[in-house]
DNA sequence: TATGAATGAGTTTTCATTCAT
DNA sequence: GATGAATGAAAACTCATTCAT
């Protein structure tokens, strides 16, 4: 890659992210093109010659985070950890990227409001691939007869439910941190799998 | 109450009820007045004659919409039954109400991108309301001594995430139909509470 | 003139005294026909029942107010008095009716933008026997010689304007009450007339 | 300011100037935007590129009349001249300026109608400006004692409206033209202040 | 007579998008 | 690559007017 190459790719990236960020704070039609040029110091005409329209800045959002989502939680994944610890860090880590990034979970919400056909696939394929990364790390758990034989779709989309939730109502100046939400939400989740 | 004045109350009922449905489907800003209004074979002058403006026609939707909720649980949890059954029920009702509406739920994740002083105010106290609803039937539980004694606040937002979260992915066409989900989330959720 | 006659004519007038007072406060369009109505404590339907639209009652309210302005100065015009004094005292009574009103005469501003053919011929005639008013008592005093041999188009619009200008600047809160101010400007405009 | 700025401005300058015609001709409420976009050959859009609403562009509009008005009065207040032809002048110069833009001071007239708080200050401020302008060559006739002592606030009212009624009756096809008039006008009401 | 409802035409306003420079 | 300007289509909202009861 070029050096021109790369400083249009970084300068995607940061479109992207200050898109992300905005648009999960005043959703996707509440932000317009000038918000986010003006946030990045730019005109709405430089932010078009990167994105071909807005659409697919808010696809292109949303792609890039549930690739992190993925990519987190497959790191956790591919560590050498106990099943069940696994799992719980899996959790935590996710709740923590949502807690800080604070953001795009819930343009999550509707996406066949805002995509379609070609779009809306790949987002689906995403979600699911995310979906299927607990899945596994539940299915596992079950194999290792730590997990009760559980109905892995329902249990899975509560845990993702719970998790997602979060947003909803964590507040910083709570007692507990981040970090320690996180871990409760965890192991209490943790209690729908567990044999006893 | 006059003749007229039920009238006027079912028209706005009527408005109501179609507009939960519409914007639910399409988002406060998918949705336009004239599609609100032709559905209901009204012109756009004629919904206008109701409410105020979107802004009010969406807030009272979502007040409407809150309400019920509340009515719903707490009319579960006037009901003579054991504790754990009580709540049991408490979540299927939720759930069962959430599928059904299929709805105006999601407008209840960034209420304070519509909504602003002394609107959302009331918007809180309703949500808050709700959560304390179900915070009450854990207390029950956890002073029977049926429930172990967690933190009431995070495992009731755990359980109303888990809850919302179905809208995102129950269809219809699966092999189970709503009650039936909505018996298995609960059952699920109740391990998180359930003294062992 | 039947009770029935009578009492229309009377709402009729209420009406347009009312007209009068809104619209010269808020001018034509910023007044609406609710607005209007609520005043009366009536609905906007009973006032078309007396008034065939917005126009025509403007129209009405504007004819109203030309011809009590046209009889207050005739009333003077056929009193005993020198003809300077008679002036003076028409001058006087039009500027007192003016503020007492505070009203209307902003409204008079631009009739050719509100009304169109069969009407404003109508206005312009009475604005015009208004104006001949002050015109023949003008002629009376040169006739008399007691005034000089002035342009008397020219002097009565000045005097008007004088006159009319008069509820842009007034305040009830200054030191000269109102018909001290009417009889200031009567005199300062005599001067104008007044053969040295 | 560079060549941009400069185009930039006189684009809102032509804008405003356009604006005062249409408005003065059909008043704020009977002229769309529409309309004012498309004599400049603009779309609507165009107009709110510079303009941030159409109260904004009345408002500013009416500035640049009040403050134009007032840059001719203090035009001839800086002219040696004798204080009777100075104030003279002034009054011609004002009387043709009214009749040439034969305009936006029929907006003069209920400012509070439709500005409010910070605009209507400036407003207001304005038009003093401009009544001061006149006191104050009033005052200067009266100190040289070529003016007798009247009372100056009422005397300015008066000279201001017998002006700004021109509008009202003077035709172009009278066999006076604008400036004879104006003369004229001025010439009698000098007859006011002139000592005898 | 009076009125609550309904209507629709007209206006303001917003914004994604384009494009010449 | 970047930007100021311009555009037009879509949406919210207003209000005079009508009409059945």
């Amino acid at each position: 890659m070029s050096l021109r190459e790369r400083k249009t790719a970084k300068k995607k990236e940061d479109i992207l992210r200050m898109s992300v960020s905005v648009l999960s704070e005043k959703g996707y039609d509440g932000t317009t093109m000038e918000e986010i040029a003006s946030k990045l110091l730019m005109t709405k005409g430089s932010v078009y010659y990167y994105f071909k329209d807005k659409q697919d800045l808010l696809y292109q959002s949303h792609v890039m985070l549930l690739e992190r989502s993925i990519e987190n939680v497959e790191g956790v994944r591919h560590q050498e950890l106990p099943v069940k610890a696994k799992l719980r860090r899996a959790m935590i880590v996710h709740i923590e990227y949502i807690l800080v990034e604070r953001s795009g979970f819930e343009m999550m919400i509707k996406p066949e409001q805002y995509f379609s056909s070609p779009q809306i696939e790949t987002i689906f394929q995403l979600r699911d691939d995310y979906g299927i990364c607990f899945d596994q790390l539940i299915l596992e758990g079950i194999e290792a007869d730590v997990f009760g034989s559980v109905d892995i779709k329902i249990v899975r989309n509560i845990i993702l439910g719970a998790m997602n939730w979060v947003t909803q109502w964590y507040s910083d100046d709570g007692k507990k941190d981040k970090t320690e939400i996180a871990e409760d939400i965890a192991d209490y989740l943790l209690h729908i799998l567990i044999k006893t």
